[in-house]
DNA sequence: GCCGTTTTCGGCCCGACTGTTTTCAGTCG
């Protein structure tokens, strides 16, 4: 078994000692091992072979055994009896909100409630209330937890979210007796998917924004409302948290609420190993339980806190526990590219293949909205359903880029079109000729029709990434977002021949892909890979995904020097030449 | 289950909200 099954199982495993009413910390053991696993960069072959588990994070003798047996058998009997003795229904049980392991535990023991179903009946039936520590109350919001479950999916792509969060956030900007306000959680840390929204407000009359805040034109359901916080449902099915703070605490609610978790555990600890105490309402020169002023240690924003921890500045993005303690101890932190960094976007489709625009029409947008050059890479012959370019046409289109160049260059714009293809990655090699692709500015390669078989996807990709034609390999996973699984595919390997080949891979900013994975760049980075951050726009406005897609390579840890497309135009075409 | 310049046993991050409770357990983030 590989990392990532080993870490699905220790996970799960985590998942089933609480519904057995393990102790929590014993519970906990597992899940860290779990992501720990998730974020290894060596093979965990190698670790097992040379017996090295012990090195790893929270690894004891019982992680490592357990490990161990799994990479070398693939089976492990703990884990075979454990699933066992659980009905797999209950599992899906803790995915009703407000129904925890306890809960599960009880309603299966008392009532033999082992599926939603029953659940569900039973809700029905009036036996949940009459339950010791339920009641009417506690049945009716189950009910009404599983018919929402039912209908709106838990999780949400970053630019769905994005859209609600927005307006909202502004709305509350523009509100009285708001100081100030962000939103926190996994949206500003940019995940490429989150679960849920949180604002996070300073007021003087937390009372008067919380009303506020219920009674937004998006708000469909109020699911919680307090002195200081509200949860509620917006239209499109997307829960959104509200926390209002006094100002003075303000900047310790935002690191507390941006996370992650594991990331707010470490400053914890960190806090512990001062003498101090952090929460959400301060850093305090204390061991104690305290909110007193008096022993607060002042901060005006989150760097204050930071430095106060021997940290430099972490920006929201790196706040995942992912080494960027290790780097801010040492004040080695990279300074994050910019959306503004970027000159222009490498593969793009206009009207000619399955895009909406016209050649001119692009042209005149992208320049119009300041960037120096935009590539048109339409697709190749074998993607006859996109109505992908033969030689023919492809040969036309240059004469036409070169038209539409020509009229930029008259009216004394610098701006450019540049020719190129978003050439198939087929059985046998790629769907244009190296003759063809020579006479191209940028070649993006792309696998659209994956076999079945791991070593073959990879073995494509790599031929591919060797071709001295090709630029860049295009969305390198093919994932869609709460879609559509990779392919299967060794990621890494793939990777180590771009760092042989000096092959770029791109990063695919269409918030469907977010491919290459942001957990994946910082091992390439390491590699000397560069990165292309590319619209892969089929509409004129998709050019605003150049943002979103920056803030993945954000959380990647890339610098402006880590992607190719900040490069002015004339660097860039040395670049593309070499 | 893990861990240790006080500790190899006894801790392990912390607080708000809800419902079912007369002081707290469970859940969530």
């Amino acid at each position: 078994m590989d990392k990532d099954q080993v870490a699905a199982i220790l996970s799960e495993i985590g998942v089933l000692l609480e519904l057995k009413g393990e102790n929590p910390f014993k519970t906990r053991a597992y899940t860290n091992g779990a992501r720990v696993l998730e974020g290894l960069t060596v093979p965990l072959e190698t670790l097992v072979a040379e017996n090295r588990l012990g090195e790893l994070k929270g690894f004891g003798d019982a992680l490592q055994d357990k490990v161990a047996t799994l990479v070398t058998t693939g089976q492990l009997k703990y884990y075979d009896d454990l699933k066992a003795s659980v009905p797999p229904g209950l599992i899906e049980m803790l995915g009703i909100q407000g129904v925890g392991p306890k809960k599960v535990k009880r309603l299966h023991d008392e009532l033999g409630i082992d599926t939603i179903e029953k659940l569900e009946a039973a809700c029905k039936a009036g036996s949940i209330a009459a339950l010791d520590g339920f009641g009417e109350k506690s049945q009716a919001k189950i009910l009404e937890a599983i018919a929402f479950k039912r209908q709106f999916a838990s999780r949400h792509r970053l630019v769905d979210a994005l859209e609600v969060a927005e307006p909202i956030l502004d709305s509350l900007r523009s509100h009285p007796d708001v100081i100030r306000c962000s939103t926190a959680g996994s949206l500003r840390r940019w995940k490429e998917v989150i679960g849920d929204i949180d604002f996070l407000v300073s007021s003087k009359d937390p009372a008067s924004v919380i009303e506020y805040f219920v009674a937004q034109p998006g708000v469909r359901s109020v699911l919680a409302k307090g002195e200081t916080k509200a949860s509620v449902i917006l239209g499109e099915g997307i829960q959104a948290d509200l926390r209002v703070v006094a100002d003075s605490e303000y900047p310790f609610a935002l690191a507390y609420f941006t996370g992650s978790k594991e990331h707010n555990i470490v400053m914890r600890q960190r806090a512990i190993a001062r003498g101090l105490r952090l929460n959400e309402y301060g850093l305090f020169r204390s061991t104690e339980e305290t909110r007193d002023p008096a022993l607060r240690v002042a901060c005006n924003d989150e760097a204050d806190i930071f430095r106060e921890l021997d940290l430099a500045y972490v920006p929201p993005e790196l706040r995942e526990d992912q080494g960027e303690f290790e780097a801010g101890e040492k004040d080695a932190l990279p300074r994050l590219v910019e959306w503004t960094d970027l000159k222009g976007s490498l593969h793009n489709h206009s009207d000619w293949s399955d895009g909406r625009n016209t050649l001119s029409d692009i042209a005149d947008r992208m320049e119009e909205l300041g960037l120096q050059y935009w590539a048109i890479t339409d697709h190749s012959r074998a993607s006859f359903q996109a109505n992908g370019l033969d030689e023919a046409r492809l040969l036309r289109q240059l004469t036409e880029v070169a038209a539409v160049n020509r009229k930029l260059e008259e009216r004394g714009s610098d701006f450019r079109l540049l020719t190129g293809s978003e050439v198939d990655i087929l059985k046998d090699g790629l769907d244009f000729s190296d003759e063809l692709l020579a006479k191209l500015d940028v070649v993006v390669a792309s696998l659209h029709v994956p076999s079945g078989e791991e070593a073959e996807n990879t073995r494509r990709l790599i031929a591919a990434a060797e071709n001295p034609y090709v630029h860049m390999l295009g969305h390198l996973s093919g994932r869609l977002l709460l879609e559509r699984d990779a392919y299967k595919l060794n990621q890494r390997a793939v990777i180590d021949a771009c760092a042989a080949t000096g092959t770029w891979i791109e990063l695919n900013a269409s918030p469907y892909r977010f491919d290459l994975d942001w957990r994946l760049w910082h091992y390439a980075k390491s590699k000397g890979v560069r990165c292309v951050i590319n619209c892969d726009a089929h509409r004129l406005d998709h050019v605003q995904w150049l943002r979103l897609g920056t803030g993945i390579a954000r959380k990647g840890w890339l610098t402006k020097a880590d992607v190719i497309n900040t490069l002015p135009l004339d660097k860039l075409r040395e670049a593309l030449r070499r």
